[in-house]
RNA sequence: GGGCCCGUAGCCUAGCCAGGAUAGGGCGCCGGCCUGCGGAGCCGGAGAUCCCGGGUUCAAAUCCCGGCGGGCCCA
């Protein structure tokens, strides 16, 4: 039993009593109180049936409460009226959290999955440029996308994880430029990635020289179109070349905990051929997609999404230009159609490689011989993609809709999330670039940016003295293994528990000041249930509890985990995983507290026992939100 | 010009979707707590026109309308 289960009971019940009265539309709304001396689970619903049939509020509380007395729901002891018209439910919490407690131990994700698993999921995240390493701003994206998937996939869904290489863009072009006529040597110099070496040595100087060359600027145009002409040494190597790039951004990824299924090439989908069935859509459409005949934009064809019949270029998308070439509107277009598995067309695929998890990943290729594979139908799709994006992705849904009808069209979800920007004095402190705003925009092409595997090895340096410290008796390596965790956990905390919708300002030093509230902070509760449990020897023998004996703050820690169902409801209902990670913080804040007032081990019996049991459950908790967040706790630290 | 997003103490942020009983945290500031289950912690204090105006409602940070400020986007 959880709170979940026990709430659409009393749903149940209430709505028996609206029919009753005669009353159908009101949204039967429970929550829990704000103070203890009001209960476990409250109703307001009174107040709205009163504005529907008239009458007091509190008379109709006090109907609802006599109605509910009357049906002996199970663990509520007692049932109120309070204020104006709130009803109270107060819990038999010995009955209640006993049963719980059980739930949580024994059964743990596997209730959940029973609710909210048995979907079909495809997430397409990540997709940088393989000419750089991945910067802060990339970080949002690779954590959000993983954790997303790790949510659906560890509520029992089947999750299918793609990354798209767009290695046929000017960006590969500018790299290639910078190898081919500027003389750097295709290999890193010690001591240096090869991806960072290409997006901060080479990128950065070749864009410098292309701005102030119209003959670098003619050459990159050509090295553009043998890319996507393909079979010539120049697309080789520029494939080549992207491979290189990708296999250290993916130790990048693979250290966030990010994983793949299918790498998926744009030179594979160019050579392919795939791009060209978009012309056969056109004639499909039902409207949405039309071809200019007139005008400036005489030849192209776009995805009208302004009601207005002439083309609108503040709202409407151009996916082919008169030349017959696809925009990046188009591209992606005709790709969301096949990864939605409706375009029925091969793309050969092979193994890349096995990740650290023993996942396979693999990728598209052109080489003969290999299988062909096409995407299963799936239920959402999800794109991970920032925000500054939103016009073609609306497009792109408009003309999915348009083409397939509205249950295909509402699959494709535009995933977004705002810019990581850098801080004002962060920028001043380490590029030593003074700005009059607050916040500036990161800039590969300048070298503006913090690399991801830069901030997090500061961050083990620094965390890690303090393990030695504390852990004297751990290996190097042991403690190297966990200031990495930490590190991790404290980037995917600041990344996740914010609004996908809101500008982060990224300030290094607040970055690497892990106290108060942040990931690090997270695991040391989880550390210190973990010593108090190992130092008690426990075993799991039985969840009694008796909240007679116990404190206030006993029953304080055992009501904040009472509402682990109602996030997990939350996160999945909104595909968000903030919800959950902001609960894992305040669990671990009144984790905290009780720790500090209450003792554990040297409290008497039978006290010490039912601590015990609260002390395992929050440990048991902290581990379920961990396998939905992706945040990945450690023992010790 | 238009579209989308954001606006909660000096700074950052939760709550907004689904209106409800004293608006939660954190940083910074001031003051306490280690011979104690781990001080990466805990306790206390100061600090808020929930951007502004109107509307709906018994009830608005939350919903609606109109502004203002900032961000992003427009082959």
């Amino acid at each position: 039993m959880n709170l979940l289960e026990l709430g659409n009971i009393i749903r149940g019940h209430i709505k028996d009593f609206l029919d009753n009265i005669g009353v159908r539309e009101v949204d039967i709304t429970l929550e829990v109180p704000s103070r203890i001396e009001y209960g476990e689970i409250a109703t307001s619903i009174s107040f709205k049936v009163s504005k529907e049939i008239g009458g007091r509020p509190l008379d109709i509380a006090n109907n609802l409460r006599d109605f509910l007395v009357s049906k002996n729901i199970p663990y509520i002891d007692v049932i109120e009226v309070a204020g104006s018209g709130y009803v109270n439910f107060k819990l038999n919490k010995n009955l209640f959290f006993k049963d719980y407690f059980r739930e949580i131990v024994e059964d743990g994700l596997n209730v959940y999955a029973n609710y909210f698993g048995g979907k079909y999921y495809r997430i397409e995240y990540t997709s940088v440029n393989p000419n750089k390493a991945l910067h802060i701003g990339h970080a949002r994206n690779v954590i959000l996308g993983s954790s997303l998937a790790t949510l659906l996939k560890n509520l029992g869904n089947k999750v299918d994880l793609l990354n798209y290489i767009d290695d046929t863009g000017v960006q590969m072009a500018d790299i290639i430029i910078g190898f081919l006529k500027l003389g750097f040597e295709p290999v890193s110099p010690e001591n240096m990635r090869f991806d960072k070496y290409c997006g901060d040595v080479v990128y950065v100087k070749a864009v410098e020289e292309i701005e102030k060359s119209d003959e670098l600027k003619d050459l990159r145009r050509k090295i553009i179109k043998y890319i996507e002409e393909g079979d010539n040494p120049i697309a080789f190597f520029s494939r080549a070349l992207a491979q290189k790039v990708l296999s250290e951004q993916l130790k990048t990824c693979w250290r966030l905990g990010a994983y793949y299924n299918l790498l998926v090439w744009e030179s594979d989908i160019v050579w392919s051929g795939l791009h060209k069935e978009l012309f056969k859509l056109v004639d499909r459409s039902s409207g949405r997609i039309i071809k200019i005949d007139s005008g400036k934009y005489a030849g192209t064809v776009v995805i009208k999404v302004s009601e207005e019949p002439d083309f609108n270029p503040y709202q409407d998308e151009v996916i082919m230009r008169s030349d017959g070439t696809l925009t990046y509107a188009g591209k992606d277009l005709i790709f969301a159609i096949w990864k939605l598995g409706l375009l029925k067309y091969p793309l050969k695929i092979k193994v890349f490689g096995r990740q650290p998890n023993g996942g396979i990943l693999y990728t598209t290729t052109s080489e003969d011989s290999f299988d062909e594979y096409i995407p299963n139908g799936c239920d959402l799709l999800f794109n991970v993609i920032g925000i500054e994006q939103t016009k073609p992705q609306k497009a792109i849904k408009e003309a999915i809709t348009d083409l397939y009808g509205d249950e295909y069209g509402s699959r494709y979800i535009h995933y977004s999330y705002s810019l990581v920007k850098l801080s004002g004095e962060s920028t001043k402190k380490y590029f030593g670039i003074e700005y009059e705003d607050k916040a500036i925009r990161m800039s590969g092409r300048r070298g503006i940016y913090f690399n991801v595997d830069d901030v997090l090895d500061k961050m083990v340096s620094m965390v890690l003295d303090d393990i030695k410290e504390s852990n004297p008796d751990l290996s190097d390596e042991e403690a190297r293994k966990i200031a990495e965790k930490i590190s991790v956990a404290t980037l995917k905390y600041s990344l996740l528990s914010i609004d996908r919708d809101k500008e982060v300002i990224f300030d290094i030093d607040k970055a690497l000041d892990i106290r108060g509230e942040s990931g690090a902070y997270i695991l040391y509760s989880y550390v210190r249930a973990k010593s108090i449990l190992e130092k008690a020897g426990y075993t799991e023998a039985n969840y009694e509890i008796d909240f007679g004996l116990l404190d206030e703050d006993d029953y304080k820690l055992a009501r904040q985990m009472m509402l682990l169902p109602l996030y997990i409801y939350d996160s999945i209902r909104k595909f968000e995983i903030k919800p959950l990670v902001n609960y894992m913080y305040k669990l671990s804040t009144v984790f905290n507290e009780y720790y500090e007032k209450n003792p554990v081990l040297k409290a008497d019996e039978p006290v010490r026992s039912y601590r015990l049991v609260l002390v395992n459950v929050f440990r048991h908790i902290m581990e379920i939100i961990s396998k939905l967040t992706n945040i990945e706790l450690v023992d010790r630290m």
